[in-house]
RNA sequence: GCAUCCAUAGCUCAGCUGGAUAGAGCAACGGUUUUCUAAACCGUAGGUCAUAGGUUCGAAUCCUAUUGGGUGUACCA
């Protein structure tokens, strides 16, 4: 929050340390200054919080701050007038230091930009199950996971974006089993099924039927449990599991077959969503590793084996429990092949930090793996960091794929484009666009809504979804956002304006509205590293909105900037807008949202 | 039970490494278009920041307890 003012308003910082030393003879280190932005009904844009001063002052708050702030009149050139209320002193600066910040450093094409850091990361999101199509938890996942890879690129990080795919397992071969019984040899040509949803049907199917012969064993005396365990189709799949792991040609071709209809149709659902990646890992393929690191555990005493030759961590010094991280008939574990994963991955790319973005349920999970790897003495380990994200609700509470309640992504999809269109249409300002730039418009407009849907809110909040309302498209959200964006552009073109740098020979007296705009934009890339460093779009979202809304006032307050008389006014104000709409460009690109040049 | 996260306006959310009178949007009500795009702008109304203590000059923010809710606590992934 504070972050911008000790870059942009540090040499009043400074300042104000010398004033101290001379006022009250202490050396007082920086940090002990809490600076902030000038609350709006007072007159100035800093504030310098005095209380922390008053015991080296001695005396009362107000004293203090009117001591320090004579001082500061005085001796720094930028502070023009100060005022106190309480013990807060603010501070008014000089429109020709905004006005030469904003000259210098927010006309630069390159705002907003950071150099290379020197530090690799990698984003390990989306991570799908290939036995059913996508949902809004997902989205919220890709969107998340691409959006933080944005940012940590912005801020000036290699990204290296991967997605650890689940293609094996007894829910695979669930869907499978149910389309050898009951498909009749559909395929998504045959059917016109896009590819995951073919697959995601036949694994209700099998969650049908596997629960018909539940019932008739329970029917028949067994319990609950014991029909679970005995039904010939768990058994079926179970057997369907064993094949495939021995290399049976006819379960691998149709494991093959069905999960490249998956493929087809996620890859389809990536595209809209607007997410990609630069490496796939696949489970089939790191199933087994894992075992390496157990060994390593062993010879180095951090786990140890019981009886029955299970292999088990003790966690208990850590407040954590004992986890098991080898079964007794020596096959693989959950954990024992992330913890075989994450070497792997530290293999391919040395990256300083690893991201793995994946849901709160696995929060426990997540730390016993940390925590493990750390003892194993992995240097690399404490460069892990697990970004956990809160569940998408209903209003009727949970999303449950078995019973139906799942927002599928491609509907989603289909209904934001959908109402987006339906909105433009109603508000009659594109007729003129050609079809092709319309329906990019509606695509652009709707997943715009959606993206920022879900961004603006912490990741680590529950998000609540209500399928009977649309998402708003008025105040805070993406299309208003796009909306400023394409105002902006318009009156751009319309001035005929190229942004240049303007040596300005006198200077205006700025606006409210223009000065706080100054300010706001000049903290676009302390914003940018906070998200960063935070992990959090939503900071950077609402920030963006900040941007936009502050325009609209400017541009409702000033007259028409078009038919401004002074060139030089006119000039500044349309390179004003011009950061703007760059800043918002930028910001929105960061979220992985479009903006569009007209709408 | 234990662990962990959450609780701010009718609704959805900001604000949280302590700072001034807690902010937006939606919904409600009223106003703004012969002026650069009204998906906009301006205004009115709406709060015991879950509750109770504590620390502090100062607490929505930090600590403790309580209440309510989510999630986890498998030789599933």
């Amino acid at each position: 929050m504070l972050i911008w003012l000790f870059l942009a308003m540090n040499f009043i910082i400074s300042e104000a340390v010398k004033g101290i030393k001379q006022l009250y003879n202490e050396d007082v280190a920086e940090g002990l200054l809490n600076i902030q932005d000038t609350r709006k009904e007072f007159e100035g844009q800093v504030t310098i919080v005095v209380f922390p001063i008053v015991r080296f002052s001695k005396k009362s708050p107000e004293q203090t701050g009117n001591d320090l702030g004579a001082y500061l009149l005085e001796n720094v050139k930028e502070v023009t007038a100060f005022n106190v209320v309480k013990g807060f002193l603010n501070l008014s600066i000089d429109h020709e230091y905004w006005l030469n910040l904003f000259n210098t450093k927010l006309l630069s094409p390159h705002y907003g930009t950071f150099p290379s850091n020197g530090r690799k990361v990698m984003v390990e999101y989306s991570s799908p199950n290939t036995n059913k199509p996508l949902h809004l938890g997902h989205v919220r996942n890709n969107l998340l996971g691409y959006s933080v890879a944005e940012l940590l690129k912005a801020s000036g990080s290699e990204v290296f974006k991967v997605n650890l795919v689940n293609d094996r397992g007894i829910h695979i071969c669930k869907s499978m089993l149910a389309w050898q019984n009951w498909g009749n040899g559909e395929t998504p040509a045959s059917s016109g099924l896009k590819g995951d949803h073919l697959v995601g049907k036949y694994y209700v199917i099998f969650d049908k039927e596997y629960k018909k012969e539940i019932d008739a064993l329970k029917a028949d005396g067994q319990t609950e449990e014991e029909a679970k365990k005995n039904a010939p189709l768990i058994k079926a799949a179970q057997a369907m599991l064993l094949a495939w792991e021995t290399g049976d040609t006819a379960v691998i071709d149709l494991w093959k077959m069905m999960n490249g209809w998956v493929y087809d149709g996620f890859e389809v659902t990536y595209k809209n969503l607007g997410v990609d990646f630069d490496k796939y890992y696949y489970e089939s393929n790191t199933y087994l590793l894992g075992k390496d690191s157990v060994e390593e555990g062993l010879a180095k005493g951090v786990f140890f084996k019981k009886p029955d030759g299970s292999v088990w961590i003790d966690l208990t010094e850590d407040g954590l429990d004992q986890k098991l991280v080898l079964r007794a008939d020596g096959t693989s574990v959950y954990i024992t092949q992330d913890l075989g994963t994450a070497q792997m991955k530290y293999d391919d790319f040395n990256m300083d930090e690893s991201i793995y973005v994946v849901g709160n349920e696995q929060d426990y999970h997540f730390k016993v793996l940390f925590l493990i790897l750390d003892k194993l003495g992995k240097s690399w380990a404490k460069g892990l960091y697990h970004l956990s994200y809160g569940m998408v609700d209903l209003p009727s509470g949970k999303m449950k794929s078995r019973e139906g309640t799942v927002v599928d992504a491609d509907d989603l999809i289909a209904e934001m484009v959908a109402t987006a269109k339906e909105k433009t249409e109603a508000l009659g300002k594109v007729d003129h666009f050609s079809e092709e730039e319309k329906s990019t418009l509606y695509y652009n407009i709707g997943m715009g809504a959606l993206k920022y849907f879900l961004l603006k809110v912490e990741p680590k909040k529950r998000l609540l979804f209500d399928p009977s309302e649309s998402i708003d498209f008025q105040g805070n959200t993406g299309p208003f956002i796009q909306y400023t964006h394409a105002r902006i552009k318009s009156l751009l073109t319309k001035a005929g304006h190229t942004v240049g740098i303007q040596g300005f020979d006198r200077h205006f007296a700025l606006t409210e509205t223009e000065l706080d705009m100054i300010i706001l934009l000049d903290k676009f890339p302390a914003e940018i590293t906070a998200a960063a460093a935070a992990f959090s779009p939503a900071t950077l979202a609402n920030y963006v909105y900040e941007v936009a809304k502050l325009f609209n006032k400017f541009y409702h307050e000033v007259p028409p900037i078009i038919k401004e008389e002074d060139a030089q006014l006119q000039h500044y104000r349309l390179n004003l807008s011009w950061v703007t709409a760059h800043v918002i460009k930028s910001g929105m690109r960061i979220l992985g949202i479009e903006v569009p040049e007209r709408m």
